[in-house]
RNA sequence: GGGGGAUUUCCCGAGCGGCCAAAGGGGGCAGACUGUAAAUCUGUUGUCACUGACUUCGGUGGUCCGAAUCCACCAUCCCCCA
């Protein structure tokens, strides 16, 4: 199966500019292509996994990766798939989200000589001089077909600044400048940036009257149409120290049925054959599916040793068989009242509720649960001893946390 | 530049000068039922020293015994006209 194939059947191309050119040039190697990462936060999530996993997909077919990290571009702020405005970033923001992202992405992605590289729009976007750009590039773009793209129109409604307005520019132009001085002939990206790339294979042709291509990775919905990746809390984030492995194995441990096929084809590298086969599963045999694709993900983010860790503490607990290696929170002298800890102040310490007031809630309905004992009482306290052999607090049916006085 | 409208708790959205921590819906959380799923039902959803107190209704001042509600100025957004 070729490689364009592949990604058909797993279901991760979503629209490409021209089909025929580009399954040529990416079966057989030919493709420089580039992905932008705007640094809008301190860590990748999983929109970005995806898209870093498409960059090994096509790596591994011999084709040169460029992953681009938007430090020009954050600077402007993406409207797409926005419906109200973005807040700006400062440069000290953004340049921290650069090396965050830099760091994150070399685990990823072999950056080494002759290998996969890595540049920033910042150093071209930056010093661009606003009335030479307009001339040169601004000429070429029709306001009133921008004003039909997609993203913009969604924005007629709630207001969109000329600062948001220009992302689009400003995007096309990294791709004019890729294709000049990198060779690079093709980009990818989530769908919501079909227009936005759309403009730069636009502008290469005006400019140069030359050819380049451009292909969408399918955003990662849910059943209800939900982009998925996401809790109420946030994203769930590549950075462990943002999302626990155990969190990050859990997000996906808890998918909905209809959910985990489409998750496994998309995100994990198993062989299409094993997938199929699983698209058989049905009914409570899905949750076998669903620790799969809990598993692969955790190992190809994480590792595999934090996978199994992360999988044998679920098994522990949800099972109801021994205690697993579940994150843990420590305590301090100093949180103690009179050598001892209320159950309120515990969950609030724990993290595992964020306010007092929730803690007491959670314990009034019967949602707490310390050492698999339900405790009722919002009085209840512990002791040093059993403070310092630690504690397994419940809440809900999902939260565990581990507590320890040290 | 002129005219009109808006800004409410996580989101949408109701709010008469006192009975407003603020209707209703969504979402979240918890309980029941389950398969760590979905659907459904129930409770809950500002904070804290929780039968009470404190802080919230774009910002700043003001009127009043008392303001989310009235006034002034500022900010932001939307609509119409130029």
């Amino acid at each position: 199966m070729t490689l364009y194939e592949e990604l058909v059947a797993r279901g991760l191309i979503a629209q490409v500019t021209d089909e025929n050119e580009i399954r040529d040039l990416i079966n057989n190697g030919k493709a420089t292509f580039y992905i932008g990462f705007d640094p809008t936060a301190d860590s990748l999530h999983v929109g970005h996994f995806m898209a870093l996993c498409l960059m090994k997909r096509l790596q591994m077919a011999g084709n040169r990766p460029i992953a681009l990290i938007g430090g020009g571009t954050a600077m402007i702020g993406d409207p797409s798939g926005r419906t109200d405005m973005r807040q700006m970033m400062t440069r000290e923001t953004i340049q921290h989200n650069v090396d965050c992202f830099k760091r994150q992405m070399e685990r990823f992605i072999d950056f080494g000589e002759g290998k996969a590289q890595l540049v920033n729009n910042a150093d071209w976007l930056l010093d661009l001089n606003y009335v030479e750009l307009l001339r040169e590039v601004g000429a070429h773009f029709s306001v009133n077909r921008m004003l039909t793209a997609e993203c913009y129109k969604q924005r007629m409604e709630k207001g969109l600044s000329f600062l948001e307005f220009n992302y689009m520019i400003m995007q096309s132009y990294d791709f004019y400048h890729l294709y000049q001085n990198y060779g690079c002939n093709m980009q990818f990206g989530g769908d919501d940036q079909w227009s936005n790339m759309l403009g730069g294979t636009e502008l290469i042709r005006r400019k140069l009257g030359k050819d380049a291509y451009a292909m969408t990775i399918t955003l990662l919905l849910n059943s209800e149409g939900k982009k998925m990746g996401k809790t109420q809390s946030g994203a769930v984030w590549l950075d462990p120290a943002k999302t626990s492995p155990y969190d990050f194995y859990q997000y996906w441990r808890n998918v909905g049925d209809a959910d985990v096929l489409k998750c496994i084809r998309m995100l994990t590298f198993l062989p299409l054959e094993q997938i199929d086969e699983m698209d058989k599963w049905e009914g409570s045999r899905l949750n076998e599916a669903k620790e799969i694709l809990a598993y692969e993900l955790t190992a190809l983010v994480h590792g595999k040793e934090e996978a199994e860790k992360a999988q044998a503490s679920a098994r522990a607990l949800f099972g109801g068989g021994a205690q697993g290696d579940i994150p843990t929170a420590e305590i301090a002298e100093a949180d103690l009242l009179d050598g001892c800890a209320d159950i309120l102040t515990l969950l609030v310490k724990s993290g595992l509720v964020p306010s007092r007031s929730e803690a007491r809630r959670a314990v009034e309905q019967g949602g707490v649960t310390v050492d698999g004992e339900k405790v009722t009482d919002i009085k209840t306290a512990y002791g040093k001893d059993e403070l310092t052999a630690g504690l397994t607090l419940r809440r809900g049916k999902k939260s565990y946390k581990k507590v320890i006085l040290k």
